[in-house]
DNA sequence: CATTTATATAAATAATAATTTATATAAGCA
DNA sequence: TGCTTATATAAATTATTATTTATATAAATG
């Protein structure tokens, strides 16, 4: 596939706020679907829906545990870009001083990526 | 705003092709609206659409010069991070080898990012 | 094997966004 | 000032996507 279509792709799959506060909420970690509806309070079937969406554009990967299905990020860099994204747009527009992080400071640690 | 609201209407912006081919045809330049239009082959109105749509999202700025108006990607991280995305997806599904950038070596090295 | 729990899918609807066509504004110049 | 060039906007249309509701699959357990 055409690279600027790929990375239209998953800039699309981001650009649900939804979709967001999933990824967000999974982290580093991993999470059942069950887990993930208590989460982010949105209805089973839409947090299905969504994770399929994850799933289809690579961002997310599963992994069966019995009953239980545990979605996790496919490439923790993806947290780090994330971050990036909220580092470069904090202050464009209203500033706000709460540190709202997708990764932890263990994973940048881990990382040791510089930006 | 909330930030998370904040990245998922980054996000959106970023989630058209149209306004991805714009970016990287602007990358660390600036450039008027008569030649976007002839580089990224779309109608002059619909560029002028997508470049408000971009500068709404604090990802373009502009200046006018006489008749002439550039615009220019307000913090040129955004192309590291671009970058940083196509790298984690580009692996993904269907892998090709043509080294397909929006930042130039040049910048790259003049912030010294290392991901 | 029938029931319960966990998750996925499909159809219908509601909401949103891209594109086109037509027109408006704004600067420079004869 | 009137004409040309550069850019923006607005209305109409088309296309796409999120959400809800209902239902299906799949594993575990009594």
């Amino acid at each position: 596939m055409d690279k600027l279509k790929k990375l239209q792709q998953v800039f699309q799959t981001l650009s649900d706020y939804n979709r967001l506060a999933i990824i967000k909420a999974i982290g580093d970690k991993e999470c059942s679907v069950g887990e993930l509806v208590k989460t982010v309070k949105l209805s089973q079937p839409l947090v299905s829906h969504h994770l399929r969406v994850l799933r289809d554009s690579s961002i997310l990967e599963t992994k069966r545990n019995g009953p239980f299905i545990y979605y996790f990020v496919r490439d923790i860099k993806l947290l780090f870009a994330i971050d990036l994204f909220i580092e470069i747009f904090e202050h464009s527009e209203i500033k706000e001083n709460s540190d709202f992080r997708f990764c932890s400071d263990r994973i940048i640690k881990k990382f040791k990526i510089k930006y």
